[in-house]
RNA sequence: GUCGGCGUGGCGGAACCGGUAGACGCGCCGGACUUAGGAUCCGGUGGGGCAACCCGUGGAGGUUCGAGUCCUCUCGCCGACACCA
């Protein structure tokens, strides 16, 4: 005979079902017009790179989490989500498999919706915005265009980072120590004429903005004003020996230093070093430059390495003194920053005392430190001191020098301050084919000529090619004089596309324009961004810059795009990031059909602080699959437990409900999902307590049962709203309002009073909130734990700290 | 090398402003119920000791009535930057 038996939580019988309905009610669907205050929640949306697994998952559980939370609280919130869908592995897998690299990543992004659905994750999905399709790239090309009118866009022939396996220019932002980001190659310079945006003409803001992002983690905003690297300083010229009329210009931060130059050196592609090199020294530079321009990045940046240099066999006239010194060039000196050219102070710079410890090179004392003059040094002397063997300026402090000399320098009209960055422009042209084509046309009578926005998008051709080889796309006529012209062939950096998407999600529909101006200031700034701080540079500086671009240009008010940033850690697995290619990662699919997805979330929040790196353990997913039986099993079975003691207290029960609430919601607040699991933990274990002790079911208990119901939802999503179901919960638990805690209700009567003699713990005492000093001592002193450590004495001081603690000190 | 962050039971981790170290969970040990249990429930679980007590937050000092928390030095791990004048 077929006997029923009863099944109790089966996850898989309750979460499509429950996915299908919050589909069906649009539930998380943002309203434009609203009576809640708005809350823009928003998680950095992927690359869609095929599978994804819990690793990934963990910032889009965090992001749900929260939208449901903001949402229950009375926000009306904005959740939306996309595809950074442009890049290379696409090309990588269409050479391998031969699949058309859209073909590919429309059946990736197909995948991880199902993967994010079957967990439960809810999005506004009418605004899914996904950058490689036409309808959002045809925007990407319209703010290059604006970008190009307001002059931020250029072309120039540069020194580039080149990717030999990628075949490609990067960024200097996309080059990590020397190698590439995306795939490890060791980069290389070519001289090429690319594009830029000029970020540089937004160091300042940029950096001076950072104040503003109060709610940035530190580390990001360190990490963004060190790229940046302002630095104040002054431009020398130095005459040079024998080429009447001839100035080297060099940058320096340390005018007080000015009278300890003992020799110049020059970057090798300085344009100055042929004209400085004298005869018998041309052989031997050329070699060195020759050298230097084929040296890797790596080896050329590479600090460990001993410094190297030839002398030019010119000499410059120090302005101030009139000293001759020699001029060198060495590649410790780059070209890229300052004016490609230093004066060297050995004595007081570790680099340029090194250079001269090598080629034994004079080194002179100009900043005494506090105790004086050292006369020989041992190493460069780089802090503030009294400046000596400097003609007029001796004897001032170094600090008050830099002005002095400056002011000095800038009367005689031989320099003046600077201010430079180690931010460069952003060079943003791509050879690939999988990309954003740049909306341009080079024409032989006309130059560069932007293609007209009406004319816009500038589809990618069907044929999966590098554009340079694709001449039906390449063939065009001028948009100004209509003769035959040549489409520019290189697409855009993807950093471009990622750039702008947090605006276009305000109004994703938006067929005139970017973004509806109206819409974006209803939703922007971004009240909350998450996600993993291997963005802490490339993705959030560039948009931050392009945020306040487009508010220049009046289309959006806010100057910062996102106020509250949270990174959080990555998920290992065997001492190892979850990843393909080390085969470690946990399928959502398989967490899903063996433990339901709320198991799964439960876990994944319960893990560990969510800032941190986090170790996945098969098996301890099952506390919280425990954890979600056991609520279930108090709310629908609760006279399932046996009774196996007494003195229930149905006011304990209604505390302990109303400091979860309180903690609970403080936890959630402030990303601290990992005790928020705890505190439900503890409600669930009370609730069980107060059951085996015999408790009643009445209003406290229901109360209980509801508030664990509602706090638990934005974890567990799918259970808590099948229990709301079944308890009779008005609607849907999602819609439902969100707890309030009773301060009255949450205060203890009683604490534990600690009772320490001599700082040590002795006894501890129950004793009434807000107990009176003196009846404390009198309390401890009776008792049997203190008189034994105390002996006979009467303590000559007392410690007492209300509700915590009473120290004896004999 | 420089700058940040972190070191707490067998494991993941709690601990507000300096005030009960180890919440919560995993694992483990013992027990109950049971035809069975990888279900559920009960009890235990930092180390030493019969106990009173003693020791214990990487290590060494210091400040304090009191230190995981503050200070100095030191070791180890992780991250960022890496000749930016």
């Amino acid at each position: 005979m077929a006997v029923t038996k009863r099944r109790g939580y089966v996850p898989q019988d309750i979460e499509p079902k429950w996915q299908r309905i919050w589909q069906e009610r649009g539930v998380l669907r943002a309203a434009d017009a609203s009576d809640r205050p708005k809350y823009y929640n928003l998680v950095m949306f992927p690359y869609p790179s095929g599978d994804l697994h819990m690793g990934h998952m963990r910032n889009y559980v965090i992001g749900d989490l929260y939208s449901r939370f903001q949402r229950m609280r009375g926000y009306e919130v904005l959740n939306p989500f996309g595809w950074d869908a442009f890049g290379l592995p696409a090309e990588n897998a269409a050479m391998k498999a031969g699949i058309h690299p859209e073909v590919w990543t429309r059946n990736n992004i197909a995948r991880a919706r199902a993967q994010l659905a079957m967990l439960g994750i809810l999005y506004d999905w009418s605004r899914e915005v996904t950058t490689c399709d036409p309808s959002y790239y045809r925007w990407t090309q319209w703010l290059f265009l604006l970008f190009y009118e307001r002059g931020l866009a250029y072309r120039a022939l540069a020194p580039v980072n080149w990717c030999p396996v990628d075949e490609t220019v990067l960024a200097n932002e996309q080059v990590i120590s020397g190698r590439c980001w995306r795939c490890g190659a060791v980069v290389e310079k070519r001289d090429l004429e690319q594009w830029f945006l000029r970020i540089t003409a937004y160091a300042d803001r940029l950096l001076d903005d950072l104040a503003l992002l109060r709610d940035w983690p530190e580390k990001v905003r360190v990490m963004q004003a060190n790229w940046i690297g302002r630095s104040h300083g002054l431009e020398v010229d130095f005459p040079v020996l024998g080429l009447e009329g001839e100035k080297l210009r060099i940058y320096t931060t340390r005018p007080d230093t000015l009278f300890g130059v003992t020799f110049m050196v020059l970057a090798p592609e300085h344009p100055l070093v042929e004209r400085v090199t004298t005869p018998e020294h041309r052989e031997e530079v050329r070699a060195y430059v020759e050298r230097a321009r084929r040296a890797s990045e790596i080896d050329r940046l590479s600090t460990e390495r001993e410094k190297t240099g030839v002398p030019t066999g010119g000499f410059a006239v120090n302005p101030l003194n009139g000293e001759r010194v020699p001029i060198w060039i060495a590649d410790y000196v780059l070209m890229g920053y300052g004016t490609g050219a230093i004066m060297a102070v050995p004595g007081h710079d570790q680099r340029d005392f090194e250079f001269a410890r090598r080629f034994g090179l004079p080194v002179r004392e100009v900043i005494a430190p506090p105790s004086g003059p050292r006369g020989e040094l041992e190493e460069a002397y780089v802090e503030p001191g009294v400046m000596v063997n400097s003609g007029p300026f001796s004897g001032l402090d170094s600090r008050a020098g830099f002005d002095a000399v400056a002011d000095h320098v800038e009367r005689l009209g031989i320099g003046a301050r600077s201010t430079r960055y180690r931010l460069r422009d952003w060079l943003i042209s791509r050879q690939r084919y999988w990309g954003c084509p740049i909306p341009v046309v080079h024409c032989d009578a006309c130059g560069v000529v932007p293609v007209p926005k009406e004319q816009l998008p500038v589809l990618l051709p069907r044929t999966y090619r590098r554009l340079s080889e694709l001449p039906e796309f390449y063939r065009t006529s001028c948009p100004a004089c209509g003769q035959p012209a040549r489409r520019e062939t290189d697409t855009m950096d993807t950093f471009i596309d990622s750039s702008w998407y947090f605006l276009r999600y305000t109004s994703a529909q938006e067929e005139t324009r970017p973004f509806d101006p109206g819409l974006a200031n209803r939703w922007m700034p971004v009240d909350q961004y998450t996600g993993g701080v291997e963005h802490a540079i490339l993705h959030l500086l560039y948009s931050r810059f392009f945020q306040k671009v487009l508010h220049d240009a009046g289309l959006v008010e806010a100057v910062e795009p996102f106020t509250r940033l949270f990174t959080q850690g990555m998920v290992k697995r065997g001492g190892q990031v979850m990843s393909k290619s080390h085969g470690n990662g946990v399928a959502p699919d398989d967490l899903v059909r063996r433990e339901g997805a709320d198991a799964g979330r439960v876990y994944e929040m319960f893990i560990g602080p969510p800032e941190d790196d986090a170790e996945w353990t098969d098996e301890a997913v099952s506390g919280a699959v425990r954890f979600l039986q056991r609520v279930w099993r108090l709310t629908l079975e609760p006279g399932s437990f046996p009774v196996t003691g007494s003195g229930a207290d149905p006011a304990l029960l209604r505390r302990r409900t109303h400091q979860t609430i309180q903690r609970v919601t403080a936890d959630y607040d402030g990303f601290h999902f990992n005790t928020a699991v705890a505190a439900l933990m503890e409600l669930a274990n009370a609730m069980q307590d107060h059951l085996q002790r015999g408790g009643e079911r009445g209003e406290a208990w229901d109360e209980a049962v509801r508030t664990m119901i509602l706090l638990l939802h934005p974890m567990a999503p799918h259970i808590t709203e099948e229990l709301w179901e079944r308890i009779g919960g008005e609607g849907l638990c999602a819609d439902a309002s969100w707890p309030t805690a009773d301060p009255e209700l949450a205060a203890e009567p009683e604490v534990t009073l600690v009772v320490q003699v001599a700082g040590r713990v002795r006894d501890r005492l129950r004793v009434a909130t807000g107990l009176d000093e003196r009846s404390a001592i009198e309390r401890a002193l009776a008792s049997e734990a203190v008189r034994r450590a105390l002996g006979r004495e009467r303590p000559s001081r007392v410690v007492y700290v209300p509700d915590r603690l009473i120290n004896l000190v004999p």
